[in-house]
RNA sequence: GGGCGGUUAGCUCAGCGGGAGAGCGCUUGCCUUACAAGCAAGAUGUCACAGGUUCAAAUCCUGUACCGCCCA
């Protein structure tokens, strides 16, 4: 039975082995599960949907691990853990992706029509829209699956309709016709945000306009645009530019075109730019539209949705594309010798973020949600802190953004979406309803006779559906038990590049319809980068893909690598490397745990020591757990992950493997039965709020091996007191319970650093680890000596010793010595000393002690220092001052010595 | 042009008023029966630069340089 316990566990942890089972097993046991039956606090976390179209990145994968910590933390810590799970419909995206499988197909969504097209989409979704919730659940992530949900689901899309005929009977929501920016791509307007600007090194073409009247009369445009000049309806020059004063009210003859347009005194024009005089294309340029407002320009449209020159140009440049188009202007400009000169400019040109196409200002109907009355009170919600941002300066950015709102453009031109809930009558008429009845009957009292209807083709952006998210997903606009009990949700985690599409729109919307903040807390976490610091991306071939690195190094180590670099308002530069020595970490929680079950044989899981029995070390590992629990809590309500993370794994290696489990060897392997049990029993504890700790971060290995210690009849409890199956709902561990000894910790501080002062004479002389030998200390007091005699066998076992005397007078000749605070290290070695290599040892010592010294000395002699700095602060150095000048005194005393062989 | 962040060991980063730290890498020695994915010992820094505040500055303030991001 035993030697089978034994051999069970691998040398080295095998992820593979573990994770699938463990995961289908929590599913089973349905641990993931929020209830409102239940009287615990509500803890809730929404998760930012992903594109349905996506698969998991590792941006995804540091994003969902922090909130499967905080989810699986807070469960532990006894709350009503919510993490509602789900995707978004990702308009474009998802369209893109149907379309083109449907070019491969030889068929196209226009053949087909919208009806046909969509089913085929819904196709698409339940075959392909599942493989990032599958991947989430690879990582480990364990949000609430029977709560799933999809932005196009029946009670999202209600939720759309409602917002939507909300807004727009309170005006918020309004039809308007300006310049949108167009993708000629995708045929359909975007927003703001999703153009990217893009810093260009163009040309400004100078162009010559005769004047209209006066022979041989020019006045001059440059433009890093010559296609738009066959759109031109003016010409305009800065009102106090004297070189055009005369010309303001004459008109140009547009070449080409041969149409005449005024010119026009307007301050956009910038005197010490290009010619000073600049073209006025209203109909695509955002800037020229407002000047063409000013002057009551018209306005000519001359393109056609794909950017190809249309019915208002000149025949011979019709159905051009636009920069072809642009090639010809120039060649017919330059052969008419209108065109000046062209010089190098440096601009910025729109793109598509999806399509990756200039986008084209263009004139069309829309759409707009008054986004600047919206965002009033968002902004109230973080100046007066019921949201905080999480770094704090991200605010900034918010603020920013919000004060400066334009317009928001919700319709896109697409099929896949939300349809707008938009009818419209003979004549035009509009009749904004919940439903198609509803619009019949307001269209029946409006024309007084029934009459049809057409709805409105375009869809919503996704992102208005989105920001409905926190509270579209938990039921509204039904006032469910679950909206009742979850909203508004604790902490919303996600990137920075979404706190405008995101962040501030569900703010906005939760404030209006929720009346109350989405969210408490926004924690904004970094951008993961490759190792150089660039970000990661296809093309350039860096991508480190999650999946990967959890078939190489299993989940465990992926997230306790993400959570340990996850530092506050930084992005993180991931390699292999690194994760290789997480994966480390991972191995050595497991061997740890291996040595202990080797040797938990006769494990009594119902004795418990009394604090008598306690050694000093069984005090400190203790005392050291106390202070870990506490640092890994209140780094998890802080957000900072790398510090929870780094406190788990200092404690567990560098304390607990390094130095406990050392130490308790020879009591395993005594034959003091009682004393074997005690040791067991601690081992036993810290071992599995070690694991706890761990948990939230590392949830398979850390299952793993509560269930493999479960067989010797360790049990952890719930938060209901109850002994648990699964480390997944046991209660966290709390610093309350774990006692802390001050004295006894001081004491074994000080027997390491003894222990540390003779390895590194062992290796100053090059002793073989194996061979043993006596040595002779001398402390400074008998006090101290009494400290070390009550360690002895751990000192004797730490260093390899085979004896060690204490003395307090003479000093044993040929050693090697070393000195810490209160006591000498006497070394003695066999034949001669390299007397010249050990005085070079010894005054480098002493010389980095002077310098200490020396620093110290210098704040004690300074009265200013002992009259205004705090009195701890001056004990702590006069403390210092007495241990350095002991050390050195003792060294120099060495060195004489040293000095009278030669 | 406006705003934000960064500059600490070879690399990645903590520390943010009182003795310069960690991980990885490096050097040396060890297959010590939990772990070589390991153990032990070690080396390594004008804390970007210049001023200032303070008894005391990597840490606070001002400015400069460089890198990165966002907005226009």
């Amino acid at each position: 039975m035993s030697s089978e316990r034994k051999t069970d566990m691998d040398k080295a942890y095998n992820p593979k082995k573990v994770e699938e089972k463990w995961y289908a097993n929590w599913m089973e046991e349905g641990y993931y599960k929020a209830s409102t039956a239940s009287e615990k606090t509500p803890y809730t976390i929404v998760i930012p949907p992903p594109n349905v179209t996506g698969s998991l990145h590792i941006g995804h994968a540091l994003d969902y691990t922090i909130q499967d910590i905080l989810i699986r933390y807070k469960r532990m810590k006894g709350f009503d853990a919510l993490w509602v799970p789900g995707t978004d419909h990702a308009g474009i995206a998802t369209q893109m992706v149907v379309e083109r499988e449907l070019e491969k197909e030889g068929e196209s969504r226009i053949e087909m029509g919208r009806d046909k097209f969509l089913s085929r989409v819904w196709e698409w979704k339940e075959e392909s829209g599942g493989r990032i919730t599958t991947q989430l659940r690879r990582l480990g992530a364990m949000p609430d699956w029977d709560k799933e949900r999809f932005t196009m689901d029946e009670g999202l899309s209600q939720a759309v309709r409602q917002v939507f005929v909300e807004l727009y009977r309170q005006k918020l929501i309004y039809k308007d016709k300006r310049l949108v920016n167009w993708d000629p791509k995708l045929r359909t307007a975007v927003s703001d945000l999703e153009v990217e600007q893009r810093d260009m090194r163009g040309h400004l073409w100078h162009f010559k306009y005769p004047v209209l009247g006066s022979k041989g009369q020019y006045i001059t445009v440059a433009t890093t645009r010559p296609e738009t000049m066959l759109g031109d309806t003016a010409v305009a020059v800065h009102p106090e530019d004297a070189r055009y004063k005369h010309l303001v009210g004459e008109y140009a003859v547009l070449p080409l075109v041969k149409r005449e347009i005024p010119i026009v005194a307007d301050e956009y024009s910038d005197p010490e730019k290009g010619s000073g005089a600049v073209k006025i294309t209203p109909a695509h340029d955002f800037n020229d539209f407002e000047v063409g407002l000013r002057h009551e320009l018209p306005i000519i449209n001359i393109f056609d949705s794909t950017a190809h020159l249309n019915e208002n140009t000149p025949e011979a440049y019709r159905g051009m594309e636009r920069f072809e188009a642009r090639k010809r202007i120039i060649e017919d400009m330059d052969a008419l010798g209108l065109l000046v000169t062209i010089e190098d400019t440096d601009h910025t040109v729109p793109f598509g973020d999806r399509s990756g196409v200039v986008i084209e200002p263009w004139l069309t109907d829309q759409w707009y949600v008054d986004a600047k009355k919206l965002a009033v009170p968002a902004i109230e919600a973080v100046e007066d802190g019921r949201i905080k941002f999480v770094p704090k300066y991200w605010e900034n950015t918010y603020f920013e953004w919000l004060r400066n709102i334009e317009p928001w453009c919700i319709s896109r031109q697409l099929w896949w979406g939300h349809q707008i809930p938009a009818w419209y009558g003979p004549g035009g008429e509009v009749f904004v309803a919940l439903s198609e009845d509803e619009a019949l009957k307001l269209a029946r009292e409006h024309y007084g006779e029934d009459v049809p209807l057409t709805q409105d083709s375009d869809v919503l952006d996704t992102w208005f559906s989105s920001g409905l998210w926190p509270f579209s997903t938990l039921g509204w606009p039904e006032m469910t038990t679950e909206l009742k009990k979850y909203y508004p949700t604790d902490v919303l985690v996600t990137g920075f590049d979404i706190i405008f599409f995101w962040v501030a729109r569900m703010i906005m919307q939760g404030i209006k319809f929720m009346d109350d903040v989405p969210f408490k807390d926004v924690y904004i976490h970094g951008l993961i980068r490759d190792e150089k610091g660039q970000k990661m991306s296809k093309t350039k071939g860096n991508v480190i893909d999650p999946i990967d690195v959890i078939e190489e190094y299993g989940a465990d180590a992926l997230r306790f690598t993400l959570t340990a670099q996850c530092t506050q308002g930084r992005d993180i530069k991931l390699s292999m490397s690194v994760i290789q020595g997480y994966r480390n970490f991972i191995n050595k929680l497991w061997n740890a745990s291996r040595f202990l079950i080797m040797n938990l044989e006769g494990y009594n899981p119902d004795f418990t020591p009394s604090v008598e029995e306690l050694s000093t070390y069984d005090k400190w590992i203790l005392t050291e757990l106390n202070r870990t629990i506490t640092l890994v809590e209140e780094s998890f309500e802080e957000y900072e992950f790398d510090k929870a993370a780094g406190a788990i794994y200092q404690f567990f290696w560098a304390e607990y493997c390094d130095w406990y489990i050392e130490a308790v060897k020879p009591a395993l392997y005594g034959d003091d039965a009682r004393e074997k049990q005690k040791t067991r029993h601690i081992l036993v504890r810290v071992l599995t709020s070690s694991l706890q700790l761990l948990h939230p971060v590392s949830p398979f290995v850390t299952e793993e091996l509560y269930h493999k210690l479960r067989e010797f009849g360790v049990g952890l409890k719930g938060v209901d007191c109850v002994t648990t199956k699964s480390i997944v709902t046991s209660s966290f561990p709390d610093s309350e319970s774990v006692p802390v000894f001050k004295d006894a910790h001081k004491e074994f501080e000080f027997i390491k650093a003894i222990v540390a002062g003779v390895r590194n004479l062992r290796a100053v002389i090059g002793l073989h680890p194996s061979e043993k030998v006596s040595m002779t200390l001398i402390p400074e007091s008998s006090g101290i000596g009494k400290q070390i005699e009550s360690n002895r066998d751990f000192i004797l076992h730490s260093a390899s010793l085979s004896g060690l005397e204490l003395r307090y007078k003479g000093k044993p000749e040929k050693a090697v010595v070393q000195v810490i605070p209160g006591v000498e290290l006497f070394l003695p070695v066999e034949g001669l000393i390299d007397v010249e290599k050990e005085s070079e040892r010894i005054k480098k010592e002493i010389g980095k002690l002077a310098k200490d010294l020396e620093r110290t000395e210098k704040k004690l002699g300074s009265s200013e220092f002992l009259e205004r700095a705090p009195e701890d602060v001056v004990q702590k150095e006069r403390d210092k001052f007495d241990e350095l000048s002991f050390q050195r005194k003792k060294m120099e005393d060495v060195l004489q010595k040293l000095n009278e062989l030669i």
